[in-house]
RNA sequence: GCGAGUGUGGUGGAAUCGGUAUACACAUCAGACUUAAAAUCUGACGGCUUAACGGCUAUGCGGGUUCAAGUCCCGCCACUCGCACCA
C-alpha cells in the first residue's frame, strides 16, 4: 500500500470499481427491506455550489448507512432543467435555452461522479425532456377532465414598456429590471389547479407526518391557515355585498367596510368618481407579492356609498383599501377599528369612528384595562378574558357565547352563516415563459378550451428558436400555435404558456422509480418504491415546493397511480451554506467553488468537511482552514491504520487479559459505535458522530503496540473504517480490505455492539453544595444512594461549604450528581 | 408587515429527557524535529483572580420557575428563511 494517503488515486479507483460493477443499480427486491433515499434534484444553473454539495452529501451519508444495515437503498439523481435562469442566460451568452442547459448537466454530472455519490443514473431523468413532461401534460388533461384544472383571471406584474409579465424577483423596487418603469397590474386568463379542494386533507395528514421537522409542519398548517367565522352579507342599496369575519363577537363595532381595490364595488363607484379611479389607478402600480402589499403604507379612499349594518340597520361608509387582497375570502372585510390593529390605524389615519365592543375582565385588579380610543394595547383584540360592551342584546357575553349568539342572529335573518375559511389559494400554474412544458390545451372559438387528445402528446416545445428575452418565441411562432380543434376540427390556436416549473418537481419522485417506462406515467415499480423514505432539501422549500408535492401526490392518489397518501416520509431540512456570515452570492464575491476544493483536497475531504462543521438543519459557516483540518484528520487515519499493518498481523483480542487502559480503549470503541449508530440513524447529527469517531482515534493513537493494545486497535480500525464509509467512502474503501475487511464494503454490515466491552466498575460523579460544583468523586458503578450521599459529605472542598450552614435536603441523581442543598 | 427559526470561547460547534457548560475541530501561542521553512508530533488555550489549592464570573439582553436552566416560561434585541411568477 501506499505511505502517503493520496486522495486523487484512491478516489478515481474507488469510482472506477463501483462503475465496473454498476454498485449502485437497484431493482424490485422483495427480500430485503426498500429505502428510497432522495435529496431535492438541482437546477442545472451551471456548476455545482456548496449548498448542493452538501445536500447530497447528507443524503448519500444516509443512503449508504441503510445500505448497511442491510436494505435496498434507491438513490437517484435529475435535473430540475425548466426555469427562469436559462431564459437570462440566454440573452447574456446568445445560446439557446435547450443547448445551455444539456450543456450544464453534462458539467454537473461529471461533478456529482467525482464526489462518489452512490446515484443509480439509469434513472436519470431531466424536466425538459419530452419523455418526461408528457406525462405531466397528460395528467394536466385528466385534472382537467375532472373538474380540477380550471381557467380563470388573475394578476400578474406587467412592463408596459416590454410588453411583458414580470416575475416578482424581476420587480426591483416596484420597478421593472430590465428598464426600470414601474411595473402595474394587470389580468389575464390563467389556468389553475384545485388545491383548495384538498385543504382539509393536506391540513389533516400533517399529523401523520411525525418524522418531519415540526417547524415544517407549523409553517404549513400556518399557509393553510384554515379559520372558522362568518360569511355574512351587507347590503348595499340592494346590492350585497359579501365579508367574511373571523370576529363575529364584534360585529356591534363594525363601523366601516374596506373592500379592495379590484373589487367589483370599488370598480363601480369609480366610474362616476374621477379621484376614487386615480386612486385605484396609483394603487395598481403595486407588485404583485403579498409582502410588497404588507408593507407599503396603508391608504384608502371613501367610495361614498354606504352599507346597512345586518344586525343594527345602521349606514356605514365603504371604503377603498390598498391593503385589502382580493384573492383572499370576498375581497372585501368589514373593519371594527376598536379590536383589530390594523383597522385601528386606519380608522385613527382618516378620523373614521371607533367603538368599543368587548371588554378585558381582568382578574389581575393591577393589570390597567381602561379603554383609549388614541393608543392601541394589545389587549384590543384578545379573545380570552373578555366580555362584550356596547353590543345590545349581545352585551355580556365571552368570546365563543357572543360568536355563537351573533352567528346564529345572522343565519336566523338570513344574513349570514358560519363558514370555513382558508387562506390557501389555488395553485396558478401557467407561466407566460418560453422555457416551460407547454400547456397542452387548444383554444377553439367553436369549443373553447379543448385538452390535447392522449394520442398527440406531447406537445414538444420547440427548442430551435431565436430568443430575444422579454417575450416567448412560441407565441411568435405560427407553426407552433396553429393547429386544429380536436373536436370539431376547426382552425383553432395552442395555448402558449408553460406550466409553473413547481408542476416537475411535484412528482419527479415517483417517475424516478419507473424513469424509462414509455407506456406510463407511473407504474407498480412506482409505488414498491414511493413513498420516499427520507427526503433531503433545503429549509427554503419548506412550504411551496414541500406543499404542492403533497397536493400532487394526492391526485396522483385519486387517479389511481399510487396507494401512498404521503410523498415524503421523513423530511430533513438543511440550513443554508454561509461564507463570512452571509448566503454565499455572486454579487457578493463570497462564493466558494467546490471544483478547486476537490481537485486540492479529494472528495472526500470536502464531503467530510461539510458533514463536520455544523449539524445539518443549521446554516453551515464554511471554512477554508477547516477544510484542512479535515484532511488532516484523513491522513492521521491512513497513517494509523498503515502503521497498524506494517507491523504485521494483530493478534487475537482476549478480552479477559486487558488492562485498565485497553479496557477502557475497547469500551470507547463499542460506546462510539453505538452513538454514531445514533447520530446517523436517529438523531441525524453528523457532526456529532465523526466527532466521536476522532475521538475514538485519538485514543487509539495513544495505546502502546503491546499484543493485546493491537488487538484492541486492530478491532476498533475495522469500527472506525465502516463507520465512516458513508462520510468517506473512497478512502473507506481503500482501507477496508487492508484492515481486514472483507468483500466490498459498500454490503458490509454496520458493526455491532459487543454489550460486554461496556461495562464499567466505576463512574466519576459531582458533588454540588447548592448547584455548584465543588468535588468530583470516582464512586462505584453499583454503589447505592445513601453511600453516595455519605460520600459527597465527605469530600474535603464540601465540608468547607457546609461549614457553618445546615444541610436542607440531599439530592442525588445515580450516575451523574449528588447536589446539596444547604443555608 | 405576517409566519417559522437561530443566537454558547478568537472561529465552526458539543452538551440527545432540566443534572459536571465549552466535547471535537479551526485559529493562536509555546516546545520538539530541521541549516531553515513547510509538514509532522507534544503541550497550553473563555474572562477576572490566586504562589498554589481554589474562588468569582460567563451560553444575545432583561425578568421568572426550579435543589439545579444553554435547555422550560414571559418580555425585548439582532440575524436567517418563506410570503404564492427565483428554484
Amino acid at each position: 500500500m501506499e505511505q502517503q494517503y493520496n486522495p486523487k488515486a484512491l478516489e478515481e479507483a474507488a469510482q472506477t470499481h463501483w462503475l465496473k460493477h454498476n454498485s449502485f443499480a437497484v431493482k424490485h427486491d422483495d427480500s430485503r427491506e426498500k429505502f428510497y433515499c432522495l435529496a431535492m434534484f438541482p437546477y442545472p444553473s451551471g456548476k455545482l455550489h456548496m449548498g448542493h454539495v452538501r445536500n447530497y452529501t447528507i443524503a448519500d451519508v444516509i443512503a449508504r448507512y441503510q445500505r448497511m444495515q442491510g436494505k435496498n437503498v434507491l438513490q437517484p439523481m435529475g435535473w430540475d432543467a425548466f426555469g427562469l435562469p436559462a431564459e437570462n442566460a440566454a440573452i447574456a451568452n446568445n445560446v439557446a435555452p435547450a443547448k445551455w442547459t444539456a450543456q450544464n448537466i453534462d458539467y454537473m454530472r461529471e461533478q456529482l461522479r467525482q464526489l462518489g455519490f452512490a446515484y443509480d443514473w439509469s434513472r436519470e431523468l431531466a424536466t425538459c425532456d419530452p419523455d418526461y413532461y408528457r406525462w405531466e401534460q397528460w395528467f394536466f388533461t385528466k385534472l382537467f377532465d375532472k373538474g380540477l384544472a380550471y381557467k380563470k383571471k388573475a394578476e400578474v406584474n406587467w412592463c408596459e414598456t416590454d410588453q411583458t409579465v414580470l416575475a416578482n424577483e424581476q420587480v426591483v423596487d416596484g420597478c421593472c429590471w430590465r428598464c426600470d418603469n414601474p411595473v402595474e397590474r394587470r389580468e389575464i386568463d390563467q389556468w389553475f389547479f384545485k388545491i383548495t379542494d384538498y385543504a382539509d386533507q393536506l391540513l389533516a395528514d400533517l399529523d401523520t407526518l411525525d418524522q418531519w421537522p415540526e417547524q415544517v409542519r407549523t409553517m404549513q398548517r400556518n399557509w393553510i391557515g384554515r379559520s372558522e367565522g362568518v360569511e355574512l352579507t351587507f347590503d348595499l342599496s340592494g346590492q350585497p355585498l359579501q365579508v367574511y369575519t373571523t370576529r363575529p363577537d364584534t360585529l356591534m363595532g363594525a363601523t366601516y367596510l374596506a373592500v379592495a381595490p379590484q373589487h367589483p364595488v370599488a370598480q363601480q363607484a369609480a366610474a362616476g368618481n374621477a379621484a376614487l379611479a386615480a386612486f385605484i389607478d396609483e394603487m395598481s402600480h403595486i407588485e404583485v407579492a403579498e409582502a410588497a402589499m404588507a408593507t407599503m403604507e396603508k391608504q384608502g379612499m371613501d367610495t361614498g356609498l354606504s352599507a346597512t349594518h345586518p344586525l343594527t340597520g345602521e349606514s356605514i361608509p365603504v371604503w377603498v383599501a390598498n391593503f385589502v387582497l382580493m384573492s383572499y375570502g370576498s375581497g372585501a372585510v368589514m373593519s371594527v377599528p376598536a379590536h383589530d390593529e390594523r383597522d385601528f390605524e386606519f380608522a385613527q389615519k382618516y378620523g373614521l369612528p371607533i367603538v368599543q365592543v368587548i371588554d378585558k375582565r381582568s382578574s389581575d385588579a393591577s393589570a390597567s384595562c381602561a379603554y383609549d380610543a388614541s393608543n392601541w394595547q394589545d389587549w384590543y383584540a384578545d379573545k380570552t378574558d373578555v366580555v362584550t360592551i356596547n353590543s345590545g342584546q349581545f352585551d355580556g357575553l365571552d368570546f365563543q357565547a357572543a360568536f355563537d349568539a351573533i352567528a346564529d342572529a345572522l343565519t336566523d335573518s338570513g344574513k349570514g352563516q358560519r363558514a370555513v375559511n382558508y387562506r390557501l389559494r389555488d395553485w396558478g400554474v401557467s407561466r407566460q415563459r418560453y422555457w416551460g412544458a407547454p400547456i397542452p390545451i387548444i383554444n377553439c372559438d367553436g369549443c373553447g378550451a379543448v385538452p390535447v387528445p392522449a394520442a398527440d402528446l406531447p406537445v414538444v416545445l420547440p427548442t430551435d428558436v431565436a430568443f430575444d428575452g422579454v417575450s416567448s418565441p412560441i407565441k411568435h411562432m405560427p407553426e407552433f400555435y396553429e393547429t386544429q380543434c380536436p373536436k370539431c376540427g376547426a382552425a383553432a390556436t395552442r395555448e402558449t404558456d408553460t406550466f409553473d416549473t413547481f408542476m416537475e418537481s411535484s412528482w419527479y419522485y415517483a417517475r424516478y422509480a419507473c424513469a424509462n417506462n414509455s407506456n406510463a406515467m407511473l407504474d407498480a415499480e412506482a409505488n414498491y418504491w414511493a413513498p420516499v423514505d427520507q427526503y433531503v432539501g433545503g429549509i427554503e422549500h419548506a412550504i411551496l415546493h414541500l406543499l404542492y408535492s403533497r397536493f400532487y401526490h394526492k391526485l396522483l392518489r385519486d387517479e389511481g397511480l399510487v396507494d401512498s397518501d404521503e410523498p415524503f416520509i421523513r423530511l430533513l431540512t438543511q440550513g443554508m451554506v454561509l461564507k463570512d456570515g452571509a448566503k454565499m452570492s455572486k454579487s457578493k464575491g463570497n462564493t466558494v467553488d467546490p471544483q478547486s476544493l476537490i481537485d486540492r483536497y479529494g472528495a472526500d475531504t470536502v464531503r467530510l468537511f461539510s458533514m463536520f462543521a455544523a449539524p445539518p438543519e443549521q446554516s453551515l459557516e464554511w471554512s477554508d482552514s477547516g477544510v484542512e483540518g479535515a484532511n488532516r484528520f484523513l491522513k492521521r487515519l491512513w497513517k494509523l491504520a498503515h502503521a497498524h499493518v506494517a507491523a504485521g498481523p494483530a493478534p487475537a483480542l482476549d478480552s479477559s487479559a486487558l488492562n485498565d487502559v485497553q479496557k477502557s480503549a475497547r469500551r470507547k470503541t463499542h460506546e462510539t459505535i453505538a452513538k454514531v449508530d445514533d447520530d446517523y440513524g436517529r438523531r441525524q447529527t453528523f457532526n456529532t458522530a465523526i466527532a466521536a469517531v476522532m475521538e475514538l482515534c485519538n485514543e487509539l493513537g495513544k495505546l502502546d503496540d503491546s499484543d493485546q493494545s493491537r488487538a484492541v486497535i486492530d478491532e476498533a480500525l475495522r469500527a472506525v473504517v465502516l463507520m465512516l464509509n458513508p462520510v468517506v467512502p473512497h478512502i473507506s474503501h481503500a482501507l477496508w480490505p487492508l484492515v481486514g475487511g472483507s468483500g466490498d464494503i459498500l454490503d458490509a454490515r454496520w458493526p455491532g455492539v459487543d454489550a460486554s466491552a461496556l461495562t464499567r466498575d466505576s463512574i466519576d460523579m459531582v458533588v454540588q453544595v447548592n448547584g455548584k460544583v465543588r468535588a468530583k468523586m470516582s464512586v462505584a458503578a453499583d454503589a447505592a444512594n445513601t453511600e453516595l450521599e455519605s460520600m459527597a459529605l465527605e469530600q474535603d472542598n464540601v465540608q468547607r461549604f457546609l461549614e457553618g450552614v445546615t444541610i436542607r435536603k440531599v439530592i442525588v441523581v445515580p450516575g451523574k450528581l449528588v447536589n446539596i442543598v444547604a443555608n
